[in-house]
RNA sequence: GCUCCCAUCGUCUAGCGGUCUAGGACGUCGCCCUCUCACGGCGAAAACAGGGGUUCGAGUCCCCUUGGGAGCGCCA
């Protein structure tokens, strides 16, 4: 008898899809898929100043992109702020919650005396055991939760183990504010209830909060769910991630022209292990994921890493498949809509993909890809940079010349063919191939750097490269 | 301040009492390949935070110290 695995990954709208959320998303992905269950996604927009449909749009945007799909439509916590409340009645009918009136200065006051005296900062539970007739006139209490005053609350988590808190930390948290609409801490319990939820995974950050939950769940008299509280990434120096370390929205890195897989990859080996085993696919993944081989502790987030990997996976892709993923990217590579209408207009989209394999042996991104491919996007004649300008001295200039006549005369236009020329020039020439080879590169390219020139003339065909050589060499019979 | 969590190469990690003179990956540095840059191949430097226990035996278990981190709202 074997109970269906329900997770969820709840994000707030008040904002993108930053890393750290994307992680927490595919655990709980990884988690539900690995064992049959489900995943769904509840949209936490109980904060109706900082939620916004940009965000929420932009979220989904990032998961679908990551290819983490979820089941069922999403739910909307703000719109089940009703049955919150039905189980806040419940609770003042159990006797587990009270109304408390105390004011925001008052509770202010007593944070402050607190820390004065070097404890807590917590509610005193003045407004526990008053009675009734005790409530100030015209005004409108806050609700707040029973909350055990003895005892400890346990935590049997699947990522940090057995955590056990003393209640006596723990204070009577608010349910409900004073304008009655319900708290994040109620909504979230209530909502993984009515949802089925039965593993919820998400960042320590909440593991406090999984203590007062489960206060809560025991007032409502309901079963509490697993939890699994995974560490948080953290920045090159330790420190939480923030923007200034780079961590952005999965749409960043959209941007910065990774590719979902290998975004997916790294984020799964970050915190989480299978052996030894760095390169895996997701369906692998899925197969090997275990919620109790997720480590303690924080990971750092290393894009060079990253990239390395993004890199193999780029190579490892066919290149019908790198083709259709570089075009969908395209819009959201910086310089990719130019690109892509310059590709479109010269018609070379064909030189780019008889390119590509050469391409993608040397990029560790598609923006990398990008730019490894300038040279199919620029038009004769050639700039050249100023790095590569050095190659194209007289002697290379002439070279070329000489490189041009013979080249002229091959057929059919093929990279062993072209590369039979360039070594007899060479020869003929005394010199080494590279001497002929790289103010080739540089007439060709523009650039000191690019794929092997003998593909490159390929890829360029016979008229832009006779034209780009001729564009360089040095006049023929002049001087 | 209080509560909780964490601690193996620079980074991500393997290690679940003996197989550890600690393995892999990224990064770094050499060498090879070579028309450039990459890729690839080979190799090198690089870690069990410190101190006490427990045990025949500790990177692995316990405690303390130190160092990190998170949480302590009528935010989520």
């Amino acid at each position: 008898m074997t109970e269906t695995v329900v997770t969820r990954f709840a994000p707030s709208p008040t904002g993108f899809l930053h890393i750290g959320g994307a992680r927490t998303a595919l655990f709980n992905w990884l988690f539900a898929r690995s064992l049959g269950g489900k995943m769904l996604l509840r949209i936490e927009d109980t904060d109706r100043a900082r939620s916004t449909q940009g965000a929420i749009d932009a979220i989904l945007d990032g998961l679908k992109w990551l290819g983490l799909d979820w089941d069922g439509e999403p739910t909307f916590q703000f719109a089940r702020a009703d049955r919150h409340r039905e189980a806040v009645d419940q609770m003042l009918a159990d006797g587990r919650a009270y109304r408390c009136y105390a004011g925001a200065e008052e509770l202010e006051q007593m944070r402050a005396l607190a820390q004065a005296e070097g404890r807590p900062p917590r509610y005193d539970g003045r407004w526990r055991d008053r009675p009734a007739a005790d409530a100030p006139a015209g005004v409108s209490p806050a609700i707040r939760l029973k909350a055990p005053t003895e005892g400890e609350t346990v935590i049997d988590d699947l990522v940090q183990g057995r955590v056990v808190i003393p209640n006596k930390d723990l204070d009577d948290l608010v349910l409900l504010r004073s304008d009655g609409t319900p708290t994040y801490m109620l909504a979230v319990v209530v909502d993984d209830h009515d949802m089925g939820v039965t593993h919820v995974i998400r960042g320590v950050d909440h593991l406090t909060n999984a203590a007062r939950q489960t206060q809560i769940y025991q007032a409502l008299g309901w079963a509490v769910p697993k939890m699994a509280h995974i560490p948080l990434i953290h920045g090159p120096d330790g420190a939480k991630l923030s923007k200034r370390h780079g961590a952005l929205g999965v749409e960043a890195y959209r941007e910065m022209g990774f590719l979902p897989a290998a975004l997916r990859n790294y984020l799964a080996r970050l915190g989480w292990s299978h052996g030894d085993d760095e390169i895996f696919s997701t369906e692998q993944a899925v197969e090997w994921f275990d919620i109790g081989s997720v480590g303690r502790s924080a990971a750092r987030f290393d894009q060079l890493k990253l990239q390395n990997l993004n890199g193999h996976y780029m190579r490892a892709t066919p290149d019908d498949e790198l083709l259709a993923a570089f075009k969908a990217s395209l819009p959201y590579l910086p310089g990719g809509e130019e690109a892509k209408n310059k590709l479109d207009a010269t018609g070379r989209w064909d030189a780019f993909a008889i390119a590509l394999p050469g391409l993608k042996e040397r990029a560790k991104t598609l923006v990398e890809l990008l730019d490894g491919a300038r040279f199919l996007l620029d038009e004769r004649p050639l700039a050249v940079e100023p790095a590569a300008e050095g190659l194209l001295t007289a002697d290379a200039r002439a070279l070329l010349g000489e490189l041009s006549g013979r080249l002229a005369a091959l057929d059919p236009w093929t990279a062993d063919g072209a590369e039979e020329i360039v070594r007899s020039v060479a020869e003929d020439a005394g010199v080494k191939l590279g001497a002929v080879a790289q103010p080739l590169r540089a007439a060709l390219t523009g650039r000191k750097t690019s794929p092997g020139i003998f593909d490159v003339l390929v890829a360029l065909g016979r008229e832009e490269s006779l034209g780009r050589i001729a564009d360089q060499a040095a006049p023929p019979r002049a001087a």
